[in-house]
DNA sequence: AATATTTATATTGTTGACAATAAATCCAAG
DNA sequence: CTTGGATTTATTGTCAACAATATAAATATT
């Protein structure tokens, strides 16, 4: 279980459509800021910029409207979202709501050789805290790995699209813009084997607790940063 | 609080985009069932039937794969979703997550006046039930009204978007489709009333508890003529 | 006759030109 | 100066032709 499940389907470009390959690229561009916060798209440039026409840049701007990195109005044009408190809380919430269900769904459908699996993952990931103490990079793709595989263990797939191609790509361009924040991995470590002791005990109803409350914590952190930093 | 609010932005089709109104269109006709399930989609031929280029028809065809009505495959082309029952339980099972959220957040957030019209439309959909037993086509959008009300009093944006947007127009067409099934008017009424009440006395945890149950109660009935129907 | 290979056809992907709209600029009147 | 309205410009929306790909048909080979 490595990071690159992370980007389930990456053939090799060649492959791939003129959009979809596009669409990839301003994606990366938009959550590692390299194109910033509100600022306007124009389909012209852009298409001059990845050196495609403006058929499939369009395409692959409708599909980033779609997962709300891009915020459209007809006639008038598009611009990079912008990620303000409320959006971050409604994000949270709606995930918290989602996830928690997904740890509920992996107590019943998690085959128990994939439980043994996460554990594991859970050994890798404090072996990293140990070594990278202060590296919050690695931690956070760590984070983001063991909630990927609840998501995928809820065999659940409107929840697990939802969640791995909507709102943690949000979450992910939140922490790239507040200077990779959150950290606190020890205590999440924790959090997190909470949660599979419950998924491995088969308690559907304590998985989604502990789910909710680890996200709704997380939340906490990252709402307490937002509103110091500005607003 | 009439039922014409479930199309938010019913603006003349005049102002609209070609892509937009041709979107709706096609949206319509999958949901009642005029494009039935399944079906291929061709390009020309409905670019033909609808009387606009490719151009526009893609993009409405892509955004109507985005709320998963359409199925496409790169280079080979979109079918009609074909709705079946692990899907239908996927969907519900998300929906019981969202909208018991939801129902926590309205408990939340709901101004007093709104919880007094919510009520007032629950004694309209007991006069309906009254007057026009047996047709189950108005209780049907009355059911999906409630819901309606519920998502957006939660004023969360993202939870707003993806039951209005995708989970009910899903469900939507699950109905059409299976001989518009559900109905047990009285039986729902009574729940909303339930839920209604929780909102009122901000009560969370049990307006999130109730919706839930009423959910899941009526995933069980549909799940139940699925199976025999098919599969 | 069955299967593999090639050819043909239908359908999607991509492009550049054109039309329609909205934002920006400029000018005139107060 | 400021403000209101016309004019220009930049940008998006739409179209029709062309290229690339996959499915279907036909042919050849065992």
């Amino acid at each position: 279980m490595s990071s690159e499940i992370l980007d389930p389907v990456e053939k090799p470009s060649e492959s791939r459509t003129l959009a979809a390959q596009t669409y990839e690229s301003i994606k990366a561009d938009i959550i590692m800021g390299a194109l910033s916060q509100g600022s306007k798209i124009i389909e012209s440039e852009l298409a001059l910029k990845y050196g495609i026409s403006r058929g499939p840049l369009r395409e692959a701007i409708h599909r980033l409207e779609q997962i709300k990195l891009v915020v459209r109005v007809p006639h008038a044009g598009s611009r990079v979202v912008t990620l303000d408190r409320k959006m971050m809380e409604d994000i949270y919430t709606a995930r918290e709501s989602l996830e928690g269900m997904a740890a509920r769904l992996a107590a019943r459908h998690m085959p128990d050789d994939d439980i043994r699996s996460l554990q594991e993952l859970l050994d890798q990931h404090e072996e990293d805290i140990d070594k990278t103490e202060g590296k919050a990079y690695l931690q956070n793709e760590g984070d983001i790995d063991f909630h990927y595989c609840i998501a995928l263990a809820s065999q659940n797939q409107w929840i697990l699209e939802n969640l791995n191609g909507e709102l943690y790509q949000l979450i992910r361009m939140g922490r790239h813009q507040s200077g990779q924040a959150p950290a606190r991995p020890a205590k999440a470590l924790s959090q997190h084997r909470l949660i599979a002791a419950a998924i491995e005990q088969r308690d559907e109803e304590l998985a989604e607790i502990l789910m909710r409350r680890h996200i709704s914590g997380a939340w906490k952190v990252v709402n307490a940063i937002l509103e110091e930093n500005n607003d």
